[in-house]
DNA sequence: TAATTACTGTGAATTGTTTAACAAATGATT
DNA sequence: AATCATTTGTTAAACAATTCACAGTAATTA
């Protein structure tokens, strides 16, 4: 409502953790907390959360650090969509799978409300508590649905030709956990993931460390 | 051998990317690749590409571009431990699962070695090719094996305690996909990812693009 | 062989992100 | 009520990553 310029990246990354880690805060009964007390709870400095904090324009009204409650709302109208948005899981493998399960449960803005899959054995059952679709209907019930964001975890070779159809079906952001590289239009915001990259990564620099 | 200077964790990504995109090209009799052609496999700029090549010390030969075969082994020296690195899994969930199918089938340094979980009807099986062992065993197994890393795909209450013990037999990285944050101490090299972050990303970006 | 084109490697500029430093403000303490 | 100890919000500085701009050079063409 108020502020619509966009943070950056990396801060919307973080408030996405501030708020997890509140809204752990609040099943102990805590009710304010300090900028240094919820940075070392995530291992970054005080001064990056008051750096964050500012940015989203929101202040510690007492010297009692910020109210909890109200932090977690303030970070619910920035990252939430009013009504929330509809989601899909492309590929139903264990990777698929994974991430059906982590959201089940959660309640949250976000709703799993479909998976798509080729295999016969898959499609039209409920996995992991959710519907799985024919992919070949998924243009209709990605319409039905008004499904809006899809996390694609298919196999390499059908990524590409999925993400074009998944943009022609109207889906405005995508999370790639393919190792394919993706490229969208203007307008469908990506965000890719690739463990073997991490992986490499840690490998890296554990062969620095080890000798 | 050469060069020991640490390279920016961002390049070292984008090396491992660069391995993969590269061993692709091999398949095709391609031998030669221009900095244009492969930061457009990769949706990035030829700068960038030059400029990774640079820190690394590797000069294209000729005016033919970078020789695919030897700029694979020069990234591999770089990346690749000389007798490669043993890996563990720690949770044999959907997402432990999913990542151990990802690396069988795979030639790499990186060798998947032993899985762990405290599920009896998990542990001295075979899965997803990798034996399973009972997560008290870690010890033993992780110094037989001769373990380094360990990737953390357990459920958030064990994360922290499962840590670090893992830390104590001597694993030098972690990649932890809890959704916990944890800390371990200075030498081992610490990774996090965290799905839910990348989706809420995912989604504040939608919502300034869907309206 | 001279001119042209196509790439590379890199210093300088730009952009993005994190950290340092500190004034202002509040509660606690004497 | 005056001092002290904390904690915040913010500006400025530092650091990191990316992009620009261009000189240098090999292959190609005329």
């Amino acid at each position: 409502m108020a502020n619509s310029a966009k943070l950056p990246g990396k801060t919307v990354e973080r408030l996405s953790e501030y708020r997890r880690t509140l809204l752990g805060c609040l099943t102990e009964n805590k009710s304010y907390i300090y900028s240094h007390e919820l940075a070392s709870m995530l291992h970054i400095t005080a001064v990056q959360v008051r750096r964050d904090l500012m940015l989203i324009g929101y202040s510690s009204v007492l010297k009692k650090g910020y109210d909890i409650r109200e932090l977690i709302g303030i970070i619910g109208n920035i990252i939430d969509s009013e009504n929330g948005l509809n989601v899909c899981i492309v590929g139903v493998g264990n990777l698929g799978r994974a991430i059906t399960s982590y959201f089940k449960g959660k309640r949250s803005k976000l709703n799993v409300v479909a998976s798509f899959d080729t295999d016969p054995s898959k499609v039209n059952k409920v996995i992991c508590g959710v519907k799985c679709y024919d992919i070949n209907s998924m243009g209709e019930v990605a319409r039905d649905l008004n499904i809006s964001i899809a996390i694609l975890t298919v196999p390499p070779d059908n990524a590409r030709s999925i993400a074009e159809e998944v943009v022609r079906f109207g889906i405005k952001g995508i999370l790639n956990f393919t190792t394919v590289p993706l490229n969208v239009p203007a307008g469908v915001y990506l965000e890719e993931y690739d463990m073997i990259t991490s992986i490499e990564k840690v490998a890296y620099f554990v062969k620095d460390n080890a000798r």
